[in-house]
DNA sequence: CAATTCGTGCAACTTTGTTGCGTAAACAGA
DNA sequence: TCTGTTTACGCAACAAAGTTGCACGAATTG
């Protein structure tokens, strides 16, 4: 499981950050190191097992580590954000991937360049937010 | 102001599709025909001058028109539906532009080829959106 | 004009997220 | 290990956007 491994890595980068490694904040953040896909503010409370912090705290916490770029917020049509560690891939812009069925988000390793697109004139381009929708290999 | 000319498009297009012409659907989908750009739920509202739907009633009728085809929503990461109408150069699919600083959102003409992205392995492409962020002429 | 169908308004509800404030826990320094 | 300061947490209340159920009223059909 390398439950472990991740508490130990969640509370060394939120020391890195400045912040206090509370027992929450270490859980939620072992937990987004853990996972492969993004994970929205319920999937996420329902995982904590045993930890139920306030619903304004997990907010709070995860709003906090994605100020402190150890996380990012996807925002999706469905009107939720779903979070995902900053992995080294994952520091610069880039796609993701949301699956019309199961709703899994991923993140993609690259985005299509800008030179692809036109603007009307006079418009001035500062970054592109690029979801693909599709089924998941689970899905198909 | 053109506005006559816009209900009776309007009038003509609803009743195309087998609906009723009613005050209100033929007032919101005139309105729409007369925008550039896409337009919120709110400011629909507060340019339906004279008449003043309630809100609910609003959002029936827009998802009517979508359903029909005649306008299309565009989702944000402000969490608020816009509503475009579909002329003729965005039945297709396209991308967005929403201005940083007004959060004004324009439909462009064009998508970039699906072949310029790779998906993991097993992922079918269904369809991507695109909102390209930046300064409108406006703004800049 | 009457019957039917469809659209509208109202009230209540849901989901997602935010704000203010008092209290408790973490950490640094003694 | 204790103490004071700072930071995080919990609770309650609020807010925005959108949905649902149902009764009533207005279009359309004949
Ligand atoms: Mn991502
Ligand atoms: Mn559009
Ligand atoms: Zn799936
Ligand atoms: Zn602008």
């Amino acid at each position: 499981m390398m439950l472990n491994t991740y508490r130990d890595t969640a509370e060394e980068l939120i020391r890195k950050e400045g912040g206090r490694a509370t027992g929450i904040r270490v859980r939620i953040l072992a937990l987004l190191l853990a996972q492969e896909q993004a994970v929205t503010h319920r999937e996420i409370e329902a995982r904590l097992t045993g930890l139920q912090p306030d619903r304004v705290t997990l907010y709070r916490v995860l709003q906090w580590l994605a100020d402190k770029g150890l996380i990012h917020k996807i925002t999706s049509d469905d009107r939720v954000w779903r979070f995902h560690v900053n992995h080294d891939a994952y520091m610069h812009q880039h796609a993701h991937f949301k699956c019309t069925r199961c709703a899994k988000v991923v993140c993609l390793d690259e985005l299509p360049s800008r030179r692809h697109l036109t603007l009307p004139a006079g418009y001035q381009f500062q970054s592109m937010e690029l979801t693909v929708k599709g089924l998941c290999a689970q899905c198909v």
